[in-house]
DNA sequence: GTATAAATGTAAATAAGTTTACATTTATAC
DNA sequence: GTATAAATGTAAACTTATTTACATTTATAC
C-alpha cells in the first residue's frame, strides 16, 4: 500500500471530533463493573469513553456472556438510539474506573443543525465501524481460529501503539472471538512455536509485528489490497 | 415490544433521504453479472441501489466465492470510500439487470453542509446498519445454523413484505450464511418437519409467520427485548 | 416429449471447535 | 514464605459443520 493511501482504520472519534462535541457532554464516572446501559433500555444517547474502557456484551438466559467489544477512550456506542430509535440491544458495563461522556439525543441532533461538520465526524466514525464489522464477520466465515486471533493480536498491538499487549488474558481473547479459552490456548501455542509471538502469563509479546503481518496475509484466502 | 416502540429494523434509506439526494445522482444501468465495482480500487462514491438487485462478495483465491450480502432498492453502499477514504474492500456486481446511483464524494458533502438533513438520514442508515451487523456477529457467536437459517427467512420474508421467498436457492442461503450448501439443506429438512416452513424448488414458503418468530425467540438465548 | 442443466437429498469420512475434567504454573494476599 | 486464587496447559469425548461423492428431483431449452 502507498503512503498516498494509507489510512488507519480506527472507528474511535478523531480529535477535531472531540472538540466540536466537548460543549455538549455531560460527564459522567463509573466504578469498576458499574451498570452504564442493559439491555432492553429506552433511554437514548450517544456515550463515549474518555477514560478507562467500556465493556459492551450481553448475559445468556444460561448466565454466559457473550461480548462484544471492549471500549477504549474516544469511541462512542449508542448511535442508534439517536438516529434509529432502536432500544439498547447490549448491555455496557465499566471496565475498571471510567469516565463517559453523554450526548443527548435533542443536543446532538440540533448541534448537527447547526455544525454539519459534526455529521461528517459521526459518518466517518459509523462507516469505518460498520466496514471493520463487516471485515470481521467475513473472517469468521473464512479464517480458522489461530489466524483471526493473530489478526487479533496486530489490531490491538497496533492500537496500543507498537507495544506488548499486557495484561491480557486468554480467556478474555476467546470473548472477543466467541470461541473457548483451549482453543486459544492451542492456538497461541502454535503462533508461539512458529516464532510469531512471545506468550507469557497474562502477556503477550509480538517481536515483530511485519512477520506476523506476512504469515496472516499469507492465509487471508481473497487478494491482497495493494 | 408495544406499538409505540415498535420501529421496523432496516437500513434502506427512506422516501425521504431519496428525494434529498435526488439531484446529486447519476444513474447507470447494468447487465445481470456486470462489474460495478471491484476489491481494492480507490474510485470514490455512494452507491444507492435503485432497481434490480447487487450482490456485494468477494472471490477467494481458491476461486470460492464468498457473498456478505444482497442490496435491493434503496439500499447503498460505499459509504467508507466518501467519509474513511478507504478503498473498496468489495466486489459489487449487478444481480440482473440494475440500475444504480452514484454520488461523488465532493457533491455529497457539499450537500451535507448546505441540507444537514441529509447526513441525519445517512447517520440512521448507517447506524442501523451497524447494529444489524453486529447483531449478525452474536447470532454466529451463539446460534446453531439452523437458528439462523430461520432468522435469515424470516427477515427476507419480511423485507419482501410477507410474501413467500420465490426464487431463492439452497445454494444463495449458504452462501448468505457463509455455511455449506448441505448443511443449509439438512436444517431445512428440520424446520420443514415442524411445519415452520413449506419447502420447494427453488422457494420457500412461511405459513405462519408467528409461529416461527416464536420458534426463534425460543432459541434466542439471550433475554428478549421487552 | 426428451435431453440437459440446475437444484436438492443424502451419507460417509474428515475436520474444527466445544465441553469436561484435571494438572500445572504464576501471581498475589496475608 | 505460604496459602490461595487466577491463569494456563492438555487431553479425551463429543458435537457441529465441511468435504467429497453420488443419487434424485425439477425445471428449461430444444
Amino acid at each position: 500500500m502507498t503512503a498516498k493511501h494509507h489510512h488507519e482504520i480506527n472507528g474511535s472519534l478523531s480529535a477535531d471530533c472531540m472538540t466540536l462535541l466537548e460543549p455538549l457532554l455531560s460527564i459522567r464516572h463509573y466504578a469498576d463493573g458499574e451498570l452504564i446501559f442493559a439491555r432492553g433500555e429506552y433511554k437514548a444517547g450517544l456515550c463515549i469513553v474518555l477514560e478507562g474502557s467500556v465493556k459492551v456484551g450481553n448475559y445468556g438466559t444460561d448466565g454466559r456472556y457473550f461480548l462484544s467489544k471492549v471500549l477504549k477512550p474516544n469511541e462512542s456506542f449508542g448511535e442508534f438510539t439517536i438516529f434509529s430509535k432502536l432500544p439498547r440491544t447490549h448491555t455496557a458495563e465499566a471496565c475498571g474506573e471510567s469516565k463517559v461522556a453523554y450526548v443527548s439525543p435533542g443536543k446532538l441532533k440540533k448541534a448537527i443543525m447547526n455544525q454539519p461538520e459534526i455529521a461528517l465526524q459521526l459518518l466517518q466514525s459509523l462507516s469505518t465501524r460498520l466496514h471493520m464489522s463487516l471485515e470481521v464477520m467475513d473472517d469468521i466465515k473464512r479464517l480458522p481460529v489461530a489466524v483471526r486471533i493473530a489478526k487479533l493480536l496486530h489490531e490491538l498491538n497496533r492500537e496500543a501503539g507498537g507495544l506488548d499487549v499486557r495484561s491480557l488474558s486468554q480467556e478474555e481473547l476467546a470473548s472477543q472471538l466467541g470461541v473457548s479459552r483451549m482453543v486459544v490456548s492451542s492456538s497461541l501455542k502454535e503462533l508461539n512455536q512458529l516464532g510469531l509471538i512471545n506468550k507469557a502469563y497474562r502477556s503477550i509479546q509480538i517481536p515483530n509485528t511485519q512477520k506476523l503481518l506476512a504469515w496472516i496475509k499469507e492465509r487471508q484466502q481473497i487478494k491482497d489490497l495493494l
